[in-house]
DNA sequence: CTAGCTCAGTTGGTTAGAGCAGCTGACTCT
DNA sequence: AGAGTCAGCTGCTCTAACCAACTGAGCTAG
């Protein structure tokens, strides 16, 4: 593959130039042989893989590029790599999801942008979307979860603060009725990331009370079948949030 | 922090041994720090992040963690090397979370699991629960490009196949309307990780006539500002898809 | 016989130094 | 001017050695 840019010459000129993109790095190859190798074996999560030693004899190369090679599989939660035990296949996860999406967003915010706030509506947009197909469908376990779970709010909203497991828990308990694990995780990496960068950035601190209502708001709309009322109840939630980030301020 | 565990003696009997952890490796650590680097100067994408000599002096640390660490962050997208040239800041896109996703698709899928079709429920609960919002919303400007993109989709069926490209042009510019970057972005991955490990493992193969009418029937349904419609209309077209996808089958 | 310790062996973590490979910018030649 | 060359950056790969964490079996004391 091939690439085409200008330069400028000392004299001012501009000159063309092709350069190779390349990328065609040991690392790289390593990486897509270490997939191929789990794929083809038909490795689940947990199941052990081969030792440096043996991927280095396996591949043909050194031990540096394997590592270099593993370490960004272990980025990406495709492998778990444990000092003194051994490689293992990842449990492939969203949590790389969380962490890039965490990273982006304080780094965005400490450059002038209002990322926290993207990452809000991107939520609000999500859940608001999803709430409506789910009223009136919860199956009942999930909704005594539920009910478990506003009743600890209560309690906690009476000590002062909601714990974030609480809220999370909720929101967790809420989508599972969708019945789609990969839609629970990704909205969860959504919360995680959420969560992770506003106590980072803007401290916490809603009003709890307010909090265990809307939150039994939602219950209770969802458990009327009332599709409507449920999306204004998550709509005023996320309103809810997002006016104490605005309070907390761009700081 | 510490971990419990037990494990089988050779006489039958079971010990519990407390085990850390750890993971407090050199790479990890380098790995924050670059990242704290990158926020406190208030680096942009594309940035130049100091050289891997500099690094070394800078951290403390030998070359070959610097360079895992550095190899971590790229799998993240964090940061962008270029072979002779540099280091960078980098684009912070989604695309790692595409590779994860295509990556735990496929694997998932040789594994027996349905995760391909999974993967497909996940982009309709999301995109059927964000039509409706859009329904009569969106600008003007973005309904003639897919007002194009949808005649392209019919010259294209005519010669046989409609182009992946103007299918994703065509879902990227309808979500458009929803002005949140994150979340365009976001479909977008799901998008993409969809369509690699469809043509990976099932090969492609709608009819293209009824993938035209279904994108047209859509954006008619969100011209009219008919919600109910449009919702509908999305539903088809992803049924269409997973009819397609059930019926070249699980291989 | 059992609980607990010790230790050799295996596996990943880290460092160091050397040489290879890709790109730039200035220099040189035409 | 335009085109080719090359020194000097930058990242890439390899080798070799040693450090650190964990396992499993054997030993010791009770």
């Amino acid at each position: 593959m091939l690439l085409r840019y200008t330069r400028r010459r000392a004299g001012g000129s501009l000159v063309k130039t092709v350069i190779g993109v390349h990328s065609r790095t040991m690392a790289r190859d390593i990486q897509e042989r270490i997939k191929k190798l789990i794929i083809d074996r038909r490795l689940a999560p947990g199941a052990p893989l081969p030792t440096e030693t043996d991927l280095m004899a396996l591949l043909g190369v050194s031990r540096n590029s394997v590592r270099e090679a593993l370490k960004a599989l272990q980025a990406m939660g495709i492998v778990e790599i444990r000092h003194g035990f051994g490689t293992y296949v990842g449990p492939m996860s969203m949590a790389p999801m969380t962490e890039g999406l965490a990273f982006r967003t304080v780094a965005g915010h400490y450059r002038g942008e209002d990322s926290l706030l993207q990452l809000l509506e991107l939520r609000e947009a999500v859940e608001t979307g999803l709430i409506a197909r789910l009223a009136g469908q919860v199956p009942a376990a999930d909704l005594a979860e539920l009910d478990e779970l506003v009743a600890r709010m209560a309690a906690e909203a009476a000590d002062g603060a909601v714990r974030a497991d609480t809220d999370r828990a909720f929101h967790a308990a809420l989508y599972r009725g969708l019945d789609n694990r990969l839609l629970s995780e990704v909205l969860d990496a959504f919360w995680e990331a959420f969560h992770r960068v506003r106590t980072d950035l803007a401290g916490l601190g809603a009003d709890p009370r307010v909090t265990h209502r809307q939150h039994a708001d939602i219950l209770a709309a969802v458990r009327g079948g009332d599709a409507q009322r449920a999306e204004q109840a998550v709509r005023r939630h996320f309103d809810n949030i997002r006016q104490r980030l605005r309070s907390s301020g761009p700081k």
